[in-house]
DNA sequence: GCGACCTGCGCAATCGTTTGTCTTTTTTTT
DNA sequence: AAAAAAAAGACAAACGATTGCGCAGGTCGC
């Protein structure tokens, strides 16, 4: 039963030709005759040949394998990132290693260190929210594996980035509560590594500024993303003399952490206080007090950007040096529920 | 800048000693001396040798890489699998390909295909809600690639597989119910080639019976998990001269629409009507009206044990076909909320 | 009718490691 | 001190495919 698989140089016994011949009919090279073309394919087909894959990648110095590496597939987010790389990639030939950090950095470098061993031909990531440092990414450059980021990207210029906008989101989803008529809005934002570039938060600023309201820096409170945390930092807010009447939070999920504790306490969401945030998760179709906007990040586009902006760093035949660093950014859009 | 890596040939010629001779030194081989020994590891370090893992994989015949193939990563059950999956494939130095059949057989069939061309040592495979026939994944015994389904298994004897038994959790459900004082409880399945064991009804029959509820067997209603086919599904059972009370569900996001849709029609959940379903998703945590029970099956432990049942055959020196077919079963859990 | 050119294919090196076997050196035995 | 045994290392053949180069044989030109 177990048989061992045909090779060219079986192919080449049966018809008595050499091996290279061979190979290269297979490849359509032009120095071979019509005649041993045909025969050489006939009997490919025949033995059921399949070219030795690990024998191609080995020779070519090539795995057609890209390395993914981010904090977490249960998120939604991810696993839609997830999507957009394989949209791009399969066609391409290119077949998919996954790594999850879980959100720390240890993880992080050996999921890396392991891909580098089985020497993909790309990275792209997302950094765990504790990686302030990316050494270890910098380190592939020395291995000529060309490594993108996307959504969550190291806040340094040399980096190939894909990543999403939030500032104008930002700007208009704090609009959107002014015109609702909010005038005490709140902002609680999420641990300080994710998000440096704190795009949120400027876009707060400035749509606070812009509406001439005036702004209260005890109306911004921290999470870590744990419910507890959250909890806490919501309590804060809810004990200012000034108590807001609207909060826009760094995530869906800690929103809805948020909105959980609220209505504990007895408050009316949307009535006592609203919620805005970011992601736009889908299981708020099945809430009944969703926040009541949420900025959308197009995890499918950005994976399939990212991966887009990766072939095209491996197409390229110059060395990878030499190419300018690329930070594609794209649009989020606030949606409405 | 793009130096090429150091080989154990380079370590060889700067020692002035066989190729061999340092390759075994690398692994440790008692014929060679301490010395030299010594030397290799040293100018090995120094020189930052990491072997080529490819040349090794091509060597060896081995990869170190597990396919797994399944539905969807977007759904928690399979992202959780997945971590089961990594928790046993990283420590023993295995990686994971991922690939998702988005419910498409055809997909199925050309992942599958990629990772037969990447030589993944062994796969993992949950099957498409439409794959019907596994030709495609007993073509791998003749590549010599062991095959284990996990969750999604084909209802074929001659397999390996891991699965959750649904039955017994199944009688739970519906004793749970029937202890709140239902008396008329329906049944939503889901499509017939997913629980082609239907250990789900087999439970439900098995539980009225016990309990001297007569079958009605119009209280059995089938959805193909959309919320057009769920709503209808739900519709028909609302319809019933003696309307059931209760609804054991196929599955929790179906359950959610059937709820969702309950509600809009006016009835009030857990007062007209209950619901208990099967997964137990996190998303129920922030709902105001889930499922008052729904049965846990475990995803990480499916994974982890598929992992290691598939890591026994890949280290089974015996000729692979003659390692008797298992079939894991481990027990689901209903889990009230 | 003889060199130039094209066509069609074979030879052999190469990628980096592993591993069976053979050779050399050292150590032990008697 | 010589022979036998053990230890340490070298040689070379794999693994399966790609590819530069060279070498036939045929065709064409002039």
């Amino acid at each position: 039963m177990e048989k061992k698989l045909p090779t060219i140089k079986e192919i080449a016994q049966r018809l008595n030709i050499s091996i290279s011949t061979v190979s290269r009919a297979l490849h359509d090279h032009p120095s071979i005759g019509l005649r041993t073309r045909m025969a050489v394919k006939k009997m490919a087909a025949e033995l059921n040949y399949e070219p030795n894959q690990t024998a191609i990648f080995f020779k070519q110095r090539k795995t057609f394998t890209i390395g993914v590496i981010l904090p977490n597939l249960r998120e939604e987010f991810f696993s839609s990132a997830i999507n957009g790389i394989e949209a791009v990639a399969l066609p391409n030939n290119y077949i998919v290693l996954i790594g999850q950090s879980h959100d720390d950095i240890e993880n992080e470098k050996r999921i890396l260190e392991t891909m580098k061993k089985h020497r993909v031909d790309g990275i792209l990531a997302s950094i765990s929210k504790n990686t302030t440092q990316i050494d270890h990414f910098e380190q592939m450059k020395s291995y000529d594996i060309p490594v993108v980021f996307f959504d969550r990207v190291p806040d340094v210029p040399d980096v190939h980035s894909v990543s999403c906008n939030l500032y104008h989101s930002s700007v208009e989803a704090v609009e959107f509560l002014i015109a609702k008529g909010h005038k005490t809005i709140g902002y609680m934002q999420g641990p300080p590594t994710l998000g440096i570039k704190n795009e949120r938060l400027a876009g707060y600023y400035e749509a606070l500024k812009k509406h001439k309201i005036p702004i209260d820096e005890s109306l911004i409170v921290s999470t870590d993303l744990s419910t507890e945390s959250t909890e806490k930092a919501l309590e804060e807010l809810l004990s200012r003399k000034k108590r807001p009447t609207a909060v826009l939070v760094f995530h869906d999920y800690v929103a809805l952490d948020a909105i959980h504790y609220a209505r504990q306490k007895k408050l009316r969401i949307d009535k006592d206080i609203s919620f805005v945030s970011y992601a736009n998760v889908s299981v708020t179709r099945y809430l009944d007090n969703p926040p009541i906007a949420s900025v959308e990040q197009f995890p499918y586009d950005q994976g399939a950007r990212a991966t887009e902006l990766l072939f095209k760093l491996l197409d390229s035949k110059t060395n990878r040096q030499d190419i300018p660093w690329e930070n594609v950014v794209l649009k989020s859009e606030l949606i409405v529920h």
